[in-house]
RNA sequence: GCCGACGUAGCUCAAUCGGCAGAGCGGCUGAUUUGUAAUCAGCAGGUUGGGGGUUCAAGUCCCUUCGUCGGCUCCA
């Protein structure tokens, strides 16, 4: 007999060898119709697995977290049963299938076809097959001996099966198809319905680019159809909002992709746009207490040596070679930051000193990975550098993070943080990585950020922070980071004089918020579809007079609004009231007024936004001052 | 870089088997003088990404090159 603990607390006694299904079903029949597979002393379980222990079990149902992993990965088995059935069981080897995210994908080699998208309905269709036909899915643990000769045709199984250091692996076999699979499954292909296969792409095996070059299909899977909708409806939504299409669209950005691929053009409204982001944050730098500098684009590779980049980032740098000398375009701003701290001896009474740029940098990137303005050649980052003592470090870090809070806030971003710590491969002793570490760790708690630990994910040079910001559409965007840096100090051989007129050296904290500016404006456009908040609007105000006779009042009555520093146009275009206030409306401007006789006569406005609400009777001078209180406190929504 | 899909007017897209390159929107010009999401008419706009080849004939087929899009470990 074994003795269970459910969730509730309770302990039931049961037969040796129970399994979670028979437990479900002592609970209730509902729980056992809806379970897809049990947490045992909190190891996902399949639901037939048998249970020889007193252990502490929780029913997995679709309202867990787990669920999804356990239904898209025999999802995924499903599909390749279908890709098999579909392409003939002799022509297909498969690779791995496991879940992603928002979904699942499985890599096949597949010599006789080139899957395109024309084939995803056919393959949607045996799914659907498979599924009706609720095929019992069975679990079987092998030697490797006897698993090799099970999967003797299946290369890529062979090779996993070797690398494996368990004795036994493990078979699960639905019908005519078995995988090699940790699992847990589901217990048969009928219990999830609703699959839809996204994209098809090419995938290196292991990812490594040396291997063969496999076929991955991408789809996703959910218990109920609607979400299966909400998420096609999602991802439908996120190409309508695709910057690459809006920002052009906008008059925002181009990208000439024959003349400067990478590189983008900000065209006038767009740069009014960004030259806002600056403004914040320029604002806010100067309220944490930071030093704005600018520092040269090209500089001797000599500083590249010293720094490391050249031994390590030279692949990604540009170079110039002149008198002799060779030059490389900056890559990072850290360098340059390290020679302004070396300009002057550095008392301890100094510190911290924090050294802030706009920094652009030049970064080669491989063709293939060039994505509008969230993976370019150049960029501007929000780069500062926080040069301090071992006993600030903490206090440096709080601060960092409480100009994340304001930085991030005026575009409503809620954002989550993640820790790395020490990698085998670092360098520095494991004292100052303690000490860095626990700093970072207490400024997080103090702070009252929830955050994530990855062990050994720091970089080699020190451990660090980075923040995650997720947008409208629920996507998430890797943007802030704080790294503490133990290599460039000593590189450089920083030092600052202590007390006793001792040498010693400082610590460095390296740190961007918006990480790169273009990216980040790519970001929001996304997240605003275009319709940034009215601060950062290239322009807030429209005006649009009834007819040409209204043209010279209307002028006259912008320059009201431009006076109090509000971006004011009239549209005086010869076409119909309605006619521009749809392109008013297209371009996202907040705010239009229609201007004719009442206008002209002083009588209160009728005020209609982007949003296709109008606000009737509204006095001129209340209006101004509206609109100047929502641009000067960057509100987030439209004031009518 | 590699695999796949794609590249026709500023934008969105047509063009049957290889047989005269077209439409809507946008732009320009004119008419109209408009009160809160598309007034009407006319005109201009192209070496079909570039180069080469096959053919009587190429947007269409072949080669090459440039670029775009999706992807290239979140590991049975």
């Amino acid at each position: 007999m074994v003795d269970i603990t459910l969730p509730d607390g309770s302990v039931k006694n049961f037969e040796m060898g129970v399994t979670p299904a028979e437990i479900a079903k002592s609970i209730s029949e509902g729980l056992f119709r809806k379970a897809f597979g049990a947490m045992v002393n909190g190891e996902m379980r399949d639901l037939y697995s048998p249970i020889t222990q007193n252990s502490s079990v929780a029913i997995i149902t679709e309202k867990d977290p787990q669920a999804a992993s356990i239904f898209r990965h025999t999802m995924a088995h499903i599909m390749a049963q279908a890709v098999m059935h579909v392409f003939g069981k002799e022509n297909v080897k498969f690779a791995i299938g496991p879940v992603i995210d928002n979904g699942f994908y499985y890599d096949f080699d597949i010599p006789s076809h080139k899957i395109t998208e024309e084939d995803f309905s056919k393959i949607e269709e045996e799914m659907k097959n498979i599924i009706r036909q609720d095929i019992k899915i069975s679990r079987k643990d092998l030697s490797k001996k006897e698993a090799a000769e099970l999967f003797a045709d299946q290369p890529y199984k062979l090779e996993l099966i070797t690398d494996i250091v368990d004795d036994t692996v493990s078979v699960y076999t639905q019908g005519d198809f078995s995988d090699l699979c940790r699992g847990p499954h589901l217990p048969s292909t009928g219990m999830v319905k609703y699959a839809k296969i996204l994209s098809v792409s090419g995938a290196y095996w292991r990812g490594d680019e040396k291997n063969k070059m496999l076929q991955r299909i991408y789809a996703t899977s959910f218990v109920k159809k609607d979400e299966l909708d909400a998420y096609v409806t999602m991802i439908e939504e996120a190409k309508k909002r695709d910057h690459r299409k809006l920002g052009p669209a906008l008059g925002l950005f181009m990208i000439d992709t024959d003349i400067a691929p990478g590189m983008a053009f900000f065209l006038p409204r767009g740069t009014i746009a960004l030259n806002e982001m600056r403004k914040l944050s320029r604002e806010i730098h100067k309220k944490y207490e930071y030093v704005e500098v600018e520092t040269p684009q090209i500089m001797n590779v000599k500083l590249w040596h010293q720094s490391g980049h050249w031994d390590h980032y030279k692949e990604n740098m540009y170079f110039s070679e002149k008198e002799d000398a060779m030059f490389a375009v900056k890559p990072m701003n850290c360098p340059g930051h390290m020679l302004i701290y070396k300009n002057n001896v550095v008392s301890y009474r100094d510190l911290p000193i924090r050294i802030f740029e706009f920094g652009r940098v030049h970064r080669y990137e491989r063709s293939g990975t060039l994505q509008g303005l969230f993976r370019v050649r150049v960029f501007t980052q929000d780069d500062a550098h926080i040069f301090c003592r071992k006993d600030q470090i903490e206090a440096e870090i709080i601060k960092v993070m409480n100009l994340i809070q304001d930085m991030y806030s005026p575009f409503g971003f809620k954002y989550e943080a993640f820790l790395s710590t020490m990698p085998q491969d670092h360098m520095g002793d494991v004292e100052t990585w303690d000490i860095a570490t626990a700093a970072l760790k207490k400024a997080l708690e103090e702070s009252g950020n929830r955050y994530t630990v990855n062990e050994g994910d720091g970089a080699f040079y020190g451990p660090k922070i980075d923040f995650y910001l997720t947008d409208s559409l629920g996507r998430k965007h890797q943007c802030g980071t704080i790294q503490l840096d133990f290599q460039m100090p000593e590189r450089f051989e920083l030092t600052y004089v202590g007390p006793e007129s001792e040498q010693i050296r400082p610590v460095m904290i390296h740190r961007a918020i918006f990480g790169s500016l273009e990216r980040f404006f790519g970001i929001l456009i996304e997240n605003f579809a275009g319709a940034f908040p009215t601060w950062m609007m290239p322009e807030q105000v429209s005006i649009i007079p009834v007819s040409e006779k209204f043209n010279d009042q209307a002028d006259e009555f912008a320059k009201k609004f431009d006076l109090q520093g509000i971006r004011v146009s009239v549209n005086k275009s010869n076409t119909t009231v309605n006619y521009r206030v749809r392109e008013e409306q297209l371009r996202k401007v907040p705010y239009m007024i229609v201007f004719g006789e009442k206008e002209a006569s002083g009588q209160p406005l009728n005020i209609r936004t982007r949003n296709g609400n109008t606000a009737e009777n509204v006095n001129l001078d209340d209006f101004i001052k509206t609109v100047k209180e929502e641009i000067s406190e960057r509100k987030l929504t439209l004031s009518y």
